[in-house]
DNA sequence: ATCGTTGTCGGCATCGTTTGCGTAAAAAAA
DNA sequence: TTTTTTTACGCAAACGATGCCGACAACGAT
């Protein structure tokens, strides 16, 4: 079968050491011209690559990175490791990725089975279900690298890259406001999320620095972050059956946004004429939809990069490191038709 | 750091060999079922997990596979990739990604890095620029497992997996066709690739079919598969700017489809009134737009599950494999708004 | 002639695990 | 009691590469 040529072949070959030819490859100084060329030559000649899992197995790790996300088929994701890779690349790693599909379990099942030494590090965003950390203390306390990005948490204290989901839902919700819309309700994923809380505070503060008073029913949970359609059908369909209807929604996530388009496309509800629309989303064909969507959207791209420099500085630390940072980009407001200033007609 | 617990270790404590733990670990006959009880218990308690690579290096083989696609933030990949993973995932494979973004240089480097031992075995889907295969064909030459997927190359004899291109566009240019559509432009990327070919060949079978002259002109290649914004713009507009004007265009490319319609949309061009449009998509967000995108889908996760069971055979076959499959999927056609029926003003 | 130095190279252990073989003690058979 | 068998374990090699240490020649210096 497939059997790639070793340092041993070359040695016996050449009727060398394995000690030598190794030096001779890596240009040692003890190693005579005429040995190293010979040496080099062969290698040459029978492609050796050195074999990457002995080395592995020497220096005792990998040379590889794991990602571990909800769904890699959401643009947000998708995006995240594109800049998770090209940093990766850059420095010589390998990227392992893995999906939670939003399952706690699985993600306890993965991260397990990938911490257990056959990756360097972890890049993680927590699922919607996860408001356990255990598996990730328990290997965080050993050293084991870790550095968490969008979906957080404060339990374990490591480096950590976030949006300013803050001010993006703020941003948002004020522009909402500023299109002549009242009564905003929210569409967010499942609430201990940091993702969820931090949107639904911005939110808030933006309320209220426009005098709207915050309306409870006006926020729905969606714990399967989207993956589910009837959540979002049931969500929306409860949130325009309220007598008090709202006029807009502002929603918390790329799949959930969408699909409450699709929704209220579903229902025949005029967007934005009888409910305005506008949410997180890095999807590239919301400006194609009907309407055009008004998004708020993540530097997925720069969040990815960073979160994977940040790791690679941890894994190649010399000493424990005990000093964290906390990384906070800038969202950016696309405003499109789903938000257009709302018709007087309709006071 | 982080040290985890070796076989060593529990040998040391438990004042055994380490041949003894390692059996009592794999409940081998030899050892007494009280150390046996004893070694299990110690293991549990300090949770210790053999060390993947130690057993790379001994089976000669990491249990990981690596795929190779151009771009995973395009929805016919992610969810190829999602079908990829699931039954890597249970058949107890890691799945490593590597994108080329459709260079074919990169390609290269990812392969040979990728193959120089750190993978069992490699799933590929190939670039848009790579017209020569001398890096696939000296792995397979030595036995290395290789499966193709979505695009592939007849210079290789291995395990295939595709769409049935032809017979999806010959649906969904015929489906144009009965729409009452006669000129019908054809948007597709590099020539060479495999679902170019295919795709152009099912297009002019269906204009055949109906007795309607193929036409040069109308055939448009982006070489970039839909990379370039500015190589799609200019093919449309040089489309738009012949003095026999296609009524219809269909693309054959996800990127390709959805940028059509960006550009499309950007020059004000109505569609379908003024030009019709129908492509090849996998996103679940063409329903969404404005107009809703008719679209040939791929079965993407099937194909991503069937070339990974294919690849995992071909890794863990005892002998040789001479004997290769193609597989060849079907799509499915979703007619929507942009292929509407021709109204009869324009004739 | 003896010693120290320098230039080249090989031996061996190491990383963690598995496995064929050998062997001590205990049990069974003679 | 002696021999054979069984039980239960240890030793060492192997996977591929590296690096410490030591060997040995040739050389100049004493």
């Amino acid at each position: 079968m497939y059997e790639p040529i070793t340092i041993k072949d070359i040695a016996k070959a050449l009727g060398l050491s394995t000690s030598t030819v190794s030096r001779a490859l890596r240009g040692s100084y003890e190693i005579s011209a005429e040995t190293k060329k010979l040496v080099v030559e062969y290698a040459e000649q029978f492609n050796y690559r050195p074999n990457p899992i002995a080395l592995s197995l020497k220096e005792r790790r990998s040379r590889s990175i794991a990602v571990v996300v909800c769904e890699i088929a959401n643009n947000y994701f998708s995006q995240a490791i594109n800049g998770i890779e090209s940093v990766a690349y850059n420095r010589g790693y390998h990227v392992i990725i893995s999906q939670s599909h939003e399952s706690y379990e699985r993600e306890i099942v993965n991260v397990e089975h990938l911490a257990s030494r056959s990756v360097d590090g972890l890049l993680v965003s927590l699922s919607a279900e996860t408001n356990q950390f255990d598996h990730y203390k328990n290997l965080h306390d050993k050293g084991f690298p870790i550095v968490f990005f969008d979906r957080i948490t404060d339990e374990i204290e490591t480096h950590k890259v976030v949006a300013d989901n803050y001010q993006g839902a703020y941003n948002i919700t004020k522009h909402l406001i500023n299109a002549g819309y009242k009564k905003i309700a929210h569409l967010t994923s499942a609430a201990h999320l940091s993702i969820s809380v931090e949107r639904l505070e911005g939110y808030k503060a933006a309320l209220r620095d426009n005098k709207i008073p915050f309306n409870d029913l006006y926020v729905k949970n969606c714990n399967h972050g989207g993956m589910i359609y009837n959540e979002q059908e049931d969500a929306i369909k409860s949130l325009l059956n309220l007598k008090d209807k709202p006029d807009a929604i502002f929603s918390g996530g790329d799949k959930l946004t969408v699909s409450c388009l699709a929704v209220l496309n579903e229902l025949k509800v005029k967007v934005p004429d009888e409910v305005a629309l506008a949410g997180f989303s890095n999807s590239p064909l919301v400006e194609l939809m009907k309407p055009g969507l008004t998004v708020v959207k993540q530097p997925a791209f720069e969040m990815g990069q960073t979160a994977t420099e940040l790791l690679i500085k941890l894994i190649e630390s010399k000493r424990p490191v005990t000093e964290f940072e906390k990384i906070v980009l800038q969202t950016e407001v696309f405003e499109r038709e789903s938000s257009a200033k709302k018709k007087p007609n309709k006071k």
